[in-house]
DNA sequence: GGTGTTATGACACCGGTTACCAAATGCAGG
DNA sequence: CCTGCATTTGGTAACCGGTGTCATAACACC
């Protein structure tokens, strides 16, 4: 071993560039080329030009497991979820993506049951670990919190999805599901409906009691009021929005509209109705909630509330790799608004 | 410096349980505690008892980034899929998060689009950046073969999923979709239908051909056969479906049954029904591929062929998991039956 | 007792990071 | 102009928590 020049193995080993070649073309120690890696105003502007460039040339990338390892913390996200609908994870994840794009952090998938007791126990695990960058928990999930608290004391950062009026001390990404549910509510009026049923989500949901309240608001805007026999609760699944718009509909006094508080369930009422004999929107108009694919494809197609799901993926995870730039105890929030899509499923009396 | 006893520090550094500790305390060395954890025969099964129990004992998982950074290869599982039904991808996912469920390995989504022709590129730099365990190609990505090339030159674990007629060298997860579209053939056959059109996916898509071919031979077997002119392109999607169906339906001598390639156009063939004012099923069947959600959600629920995606996803990941078990030289093949859903879209003449 | 297995441990290493220290540089005061 | 001190900068070693290689100890067999 007395030649000093780095033999070029055989073949197969693909000579992996790492921080040390990096250090010796530019001609600096490996130490310098980390804080050059790291951003770290400690190193001189001439020098750290080079460095990059050198970087730039050889397409270097550092390897994320060794950081990992050093660093104490993955360049893992993960996106904790417990959500009935396929749709609004493919969305989310969608729009997560988007941010993550070439960065070198990942995404990771956890999906949680609720209904199971020790999924903040499987949440936990996950952290100790692989130790993950950050943690986005969706709705539902994100109300948790005994599970928020559980993440600080782990120290994992998170951000939180939620409805607006939910009150959380926590980074979060809010959306006006109440105003969403208002402006559905504004729209039937607007058309002449006097008795409108509502069918929603799930106690356990944040987001029923945010639609459900808001469209109250809304109808009580224009002198209407929700009548607490055309008012009952589903799942957030079509089989439940069959069930309960068949109750309501075989009353006598049935109602002329119906707003459902999601897509999937506002489908399962164009079955009941259609099982009713009644046509859509002549007899009977209908409005969603979140704009999933299925409700411009159905027949007619659905006047539904739109979330904009994706947006605020990608500003969840924005959130999470920007951090560190901040304090860490800055408890931001974001909100979006909500839009009404108006198609052919309502109808004025 | 003097005292050698590891002072515990005070708070906030909750000691991580490390493979040091079990060798402790378990008296061994602690490459002795890694052969047990992977599971290396060279181990006296009385020291492997004993390490074992003080491992469960206290509960310790190897850290995944030191393991990563020693063994040059994590333990994420790469999806890459370039497809256009949301609901396939959850499926997908789903299947695989079975398998993967409490191990140590995660998935990490890589969505890519085939048409921008650096995508292979992008497979690569997270290969070279990430390695991964192993990674699964979804229909479509999994055609192509420069791709499945580059994986082997890079050395990277992978399981592609095709169809069955599809002849690839390597190790697959298949689904038999032209007996599938059989089925729809037969199907149709049966309640009488003579003059029957067809909307097929892009030629580009392996699994559009194998859909065609079945769907012809399932005629054949009756007696019957595939008009060319009653035979249309689509895209795989919605608006494909409606626009094609629109042309079928608008010729003269328009057909009473349609077979469409994905459950996506199907349900565009509903809509092109409804505006041609014809009724499904009276007036025209109509039969899909995929059994998506919206395929039991959509009135009148529409028959269709399944495909048990989320069992592939399952065996998929299984393959990966398993791997080192046995020679990396089998090309293993597990191929997957498909079933007829038969819902309220098809009726007899 | 020699030989061949099998089980175990010492030690270097994976590719980064931090801690600590030495050297270089800049600047004010004497 | 030189000295002393604060401020940058870069080098070295140790470490993060596992794994590979290879030598050696333990043990069976002839």
């Amino acid at each position: 071993m007395s030649d000093d020049e780095h033999e070029p193995k055989p073949g197969r080993d693909r000579a992996q560039v790492t921080i040390i070649d990096i250090a010796r073309m530019a001609e600096v120690s490996k130490k310098t080329v980390s804080r050059v890696i790291n951003e770290s105003p400690l190193v001189r502007e001439e020098t750290r030009k080079k460095v990059k460039q050198i970087i730039a040339e050889t397409g270097f990338t550092p390897n994320p497991q060794a950081r990992a390892l050093a660093f104490r913390r993955s360049f893992l996200i993960g996106l904790v979820y417990d959500n009935p609908s396929p749709q609004y994870v493919v969305n989310m994840q969608r729009g997560i993506l988007d941010t993550l794009g070439d960065t070198s952090f990942q995404l990771v998938l956890r999906p949680c049951d609720r209904g199971e007791d020790n999924y903040r126990e499987r949440v936990r695990s996950f952290i100790l670990q692989h130790k993950p960058h950050g943690i986005i928990l969706t709705p539902s999930v994100s109300e948790d919190e005994t599970l928020a608290e559980m993440l600080r004391e782990e120290e994992c950062d998170y951000v939180r999805i939620a409805s607006l009026e939910l009150d959380i001390p926590s980074r979060s990404i809010r959306t006006h599901d109440a105003q969403g549910a208002e402006m559905a509510a504004a729209h039937l009026a607007q058309l002449g409906h006097k008795r409108i049923g509502h069918i929603h989500g799930p106690k356990t949901f944040r987001s029923a009691h945010e639609r459900l309240s808001g469209f109250k608001r809304g109808l009580e805007g224009y002198g209407l009021e929700l009548a607490p026999e055309l008012t009952v609760e589903g799942a957030y699944t079509f089989d439940s929005g069959v069930t309960s718009a068949t109750r309501l509909l075989n009353r006598p006094d049935r109602p002329t509209a119906i707003f459902a508080g999601n897509d999937e369930m506002a489908v399962g009422v164009y079955v009941a109705a259609r099982k009713a004999g009644l046509r859509i929107p002549e007899d009977l108009s209908i409005v969603g909630f979140d704009d999933t694919p299925i409700s411009a494809r159905i027949w007619p197609p659905l006047t539904t509330v739109r979330s904009p799901i994706r947006e605020v993926g990608r500003a969840a995870a924005d959130l999470l790799v920007k951090r560190g730039s901040g304090s860490e105890s800055i408890t931001e929030m974001q909100s979006f608004q909500l839009e009404l899509v108006v198609r052919e499923s309502t109808k004025s009396l």
